[in-house]
DNA sequence: GCGCTCTACTAGCGCGCTCTAGTTCGAGTA
DNA sequence: TACTCGAACTAGAGCGCGCTAGTAGAGCGC
């Protein structure tokens, strides 16, 4: 920075007001501490800046790398942050990087805040991160420690599900369940009331899962298995997420079992996979681009008012109905 | 820093020791050093750190956030760069948001080197960039820029896939390309070598594609559209990676084509994606975390010797054969 | 007692930037 | 002409740490 004041005959003073875009330098001066620069190929230096404004004006986010949906949120994050004046870091969590590890990465880049996908971090130690800093999650609820909260409600999405399948006929609607996965008790929670409100409750069936593809052709095999020993096959599935519907659709079609002629499927999220089979995935709508901006916009309104109270986004879901899901067989 | 110092009733450099975990310090002192820090909640920070000693020791790696297969090399690229004592900061490239802007905010947050899954920037662009900092293409070539490159010999990959498939009697072998997908061009070379050297060549058949299931679903379209025009289907399909052999599944299977009695899969990535399927995809193993190791210990080492000359690694897929691909039908 | 070494510690500069409180100068105003 | 005012620019402190060069004092052999 020195260099290029010197170069072009300014003090360093101007040189960084004309690299912040401030008002106070004239027209000519500034073209010509641009082009300097650009010859030198003088960049300013975070760290420095970082260091004597005190603000990195940096958020992080937590993900998980395998997670289709949070790819879709982190599509939405970025443009949402940029517009505020924000960068973006992201952390990944994987097998063999913790969450907890993941979050100390960014922590110990000076994010201000950070926004957690899917969180299935330790309750309390997420209140002790709270306690650190602004804390943001998404689909995960977590009721002791003092952060935003975005997600859909949950059980209006269910509801739309299952009163559309119901519907068509549907009375055998099999869940598969998403374990400790986000939003997961939430959905169980709706489906069974939703069994119950239609007067379904003897059919009602949880199978244990996840929010993987794998868990969903596992319980393909699961079912088909049943099938072999006599048991009928459910005509309708709700799956926990599009990945694991992916995963039973998969493990179905394979089998020979037509959807959604033999058996209806209801994915959940709406993440680009629903769009890829040649039919389409029905499925409830998160969407991801508004709950990204959300998430983004929590983290910064309590950045900039340090007064302001962890808050609640719920947003309303909405089913899409495409290709896997028809009238009951018969 | 200063309100532990005064605390402890020491300098400020003896935290400074402490915190560095340096020879130089008496154990009570640490101790009761330690102790007082914990209590004031103080943490290092570290862009000033950053500053005063100049280097990061953080590696930036830039990605897609839609590839599955760079999730899978992230995955490789944590513990590596942790075991070498580097820090890393993911920037995703989406739609929206460019490769050029996705490293640009890498650099600004003062990565010493960068990593680029599968670039797709312009080569110049590259160079100049390798001008700057150091640089590691992993599965894009990019002659005309000094970047090291990662990457496995598409050559060998897809003569073993199509060597398989021949020796299954198949003929009628129909390649999906990827397009400007990292590998790409080679693959599709190697695929006509292949088909010349088995005397096939009046079969050789290359389908434009993209790395994407979008891609496959659509190929798989064309062909059912195709063999209701009365052209016979394929009898084998080499798929552009992964995920477009996903989506020619999705679409073939839905139409009643059953793979691999009527028709043969082979894949390329072995991304996670490949062990969904109930039957498992026949695809070419690029084995992502050797990949991630070389390409992370390329990084380091050019930052440790800056004498040290940009290098290539290239490593050997491997077929691995799974469900999806069968003696040719008949 | 002396010089020597070794451990434990400290003073203070500098990293590259931002920001406050100025100074300079030319145009506008009474 | 004398004064004000705003635009353009500058000096220099300070952000929180790392690091070099140094000091104080204890322990040791002779």
């Amino acid at each position: 920075m020195a260099d290029v004041a010197a170069k072009a005959g300014v003090s360093r003073a101007l040189v960084s007001i004309i690299f912040r875009n401030q008002a106070g330098a004239g027209r000519e001066t500034r073209e010509r501490v641009l082009r300097v620069a650009d010859e030198i190929g003088y960049r300013p230096d975070s760290a420095a800046r970082l260091l004597a404004r005190g603000r990195s004006r940096t958020l992080g986010v937590m993900f998980t790398v395998h997670q289709t949906f949070h790819t879709d949120l982190i599509t939405g994050i970025y443009p949402e942050a940029e517009r505020l004046g924000y960068d973006v870091l992201l952390s990944g969590a994987t097998r063999g990087r913790s969450e907890a590890k993941a979050i100390e990465a960014l922590l110990s880049h000076r994010c201000e805040a950070v926004i957690l996908l899917g969180p299935d971090a330790d309750p309390a130690n997420l209140d002790a991160l709270a306690r650190r800093t602004v804390a943001v999650s998404v689909s995960r609820r977590v009721p002791q420690a003092r952060v935003d909260f975005v997600h859909s409600a949950e059980g209006k999405g269910v509801r739309q599900a299952m009163d559309h399948l119901v519907e068509l006929g549907h009375r055998r609607i099999v869940h598969i369940d998403g374990g400790r996965g986000p939003g997961s008790a939430e959905r169980r929670r709706a489906y069974r009331a939703a069994m119950r409100r239609h007067g379904l409750e003897d059919e009602a069936r949880v199978i244990p899962g996840h929010h993987t593809e794998e868990s969903g052709v596992e319980t393909g095999r699961l079912l088909l298995d049943e099938r072999d020993a006599g048991r009928p096959l459910p005509t309708a599935v709700l799956a926990g997420n599009d990945r694991c519907a992916m995963g039973l659709l998969m493990a179905l079609t394979r089998a020979g079992v037509d959807v959604p002629r033999d058996l209806s499927v209801v994915g959940y999220d709406d993440s680009h996979l629903s769009h890829l089979m040649p039919i389409g995935l029905t499925t409830v709508r998160q969407d991801a681009l508004l709950m990204a901006e959300h998430a983004v916009r929590f983290a910064v309104e309590r950045l900039e008012d340090k007064e302001l109270q962890p808050r609640e986004a719920v947003l309303d879901p909405k089913l899409v109905v495409r290709g896997t899901s028809g009238p009951v067989p018969g």
